[in-house]
RNA sequence: GCCUGGGUAGCUCAGUUGGUAGAGCAGCGGACUGAAAAUCCGCGUGUCGGUGGUUCGAAUCCGCCCCCAGGCA
């Protein structure tokens, strides 16, 4: 049902919704009917090292239509929403430049939140504070950390829920490292991309088809070489908690790979962790973009 | 056919001397501002196999029936 009606200017269209919804695809028709270039918005595509585990476009789809955005960065690279935010806008700019229309297309809702009701203008945290705040964090306890941030950020710690552990601690880093609460800093921003400019659809399919579709490209990952990336990848001796580490089933397949479960148990773990941020995805979109255009597949 | 042990949540199972049921896993709902494929918060979702009976009251006791797993034939 059409709940909003794009401008015929609009030279944007933002196509989003969960994983395995058939969001590539589309793009990639709808950018060879257009002349669309296309721009990723997925937080895991842009790294190289996982084309198969992220569900990447092949080499061949992107030889059919303009790719931006994808395979980018390295596992080693930690990027974030600001880094990804950044270079969008650059590659909107320049496809704008060329005079051609644009898909962004990705599930990573705060990637297009970002983009369409604007980000924090917040200076990088050091390392260092980073650091330290983590360390702190492990040695206080929860309790204790809290009474710290309240004493510099009371709307942060009272609005953060228990045991989240990771906006705690960002809350309480930029606090430390800028002299300004994030409370503070969150409070004015503009959208990156102006109000008009753009259209949006979410691809919303029916649950079980979903979770039908999830576990069947699973199991054609696996087929398709999943496991020697995740091989090569845990080869490298990262860091674990680098983005690209977290990707869905680089765990699950790094155990069977060690011997620690078997393969078919693997599977239904990674199975089972990609239905899971599936719902997670249906849920943001849901609650976060009401007023978006809906399709079901 | 006979004997025994079982049928309780989607699954595996608890369930006191009768007081209309609860754990784990699964699942579902929600939050979300530089890790977001991340990080968290919340929620039992049930003809107790069926049907009669005893009782103020039955998952629990009794009868009959159905189903499953072993054993004996």
């Amino acid at each position: 049902m059409i709940r909003n009606r794009p401008s015929a200017e609009t030279k944007i269209l933002l196509l989003c919704g969960p994983t395995a919804s058939g969001k590539s695809g589309l793009a990639l028709a709808h950018a060879r009917a257009a002349g669309a270039e296309i721009v990723n918005a997925d937080s895991m595509q842009v790294y190289a090292d996982l084309r198969v585990l992220t569900a990447r476009p092949t080499a061949a789809d992107e030889a059919l239509a303009p790719h931006h955005l994808y395979g980018v960065a390295d596992a080693a690279d930690a990027w974030s929403v600001g880094r990804w935010l950044r270079a969008a806008m650059a590659a909107l700019e320049a496809i704008a430049a060329r005079g051609r229309p644009a898909i962004v297309v990705g599930g990573t809702g705060l990637y297009f939140r970002a983009l369409t009701q604007g980000l924090a203008d917040i200076p990088a945290v050091p390392p260092e504070v980073r650091a330290d705040v983590a360390d702190r964090f492990q040695g206080l306890g929860e309790a204790a950390f809290r009474a710290r941030l309240a004493a510099l950020d009371p709307a942060s710690e009272a609005r953060i829920a228990p045991g989240d552990r990771q906006r705690l601690t960002r809350a309480l880093e930029v606090a430390e490292a800028t002299g300004r609460s994030l409370s503070a800093w969150r409070g004015a921003n503009a959208p990156a991309l102006a109000p008009g400019t753009w259209s949006a659809l979410v691809i919303d399919p029916p649950r079980d088809e979903l979770y039908a579709r999830i576990d069947a490209r699973l199991a054609a990952m696996v087929e398709s070489g999943a496991l020697e990336e995740v091989a090569a990848l845990t080869a490298r001796g990262l860091s674990p908690g680098l983005p690209a580490l977290k990707a869905l089933g680089v765990r699950p397949f790094a155990a069977q790979l060690s011997g620690a479960v078997s393969p078919a148990d693997a599977l239904a773990q990674a199975r089972q962790d990609t239905r899971r941020y599936a719902k997670r995805q249906l849920t943001w979109f849901r609650g976060q973009t009401p007023d978006w255009l809906r399709a079901s597949s």
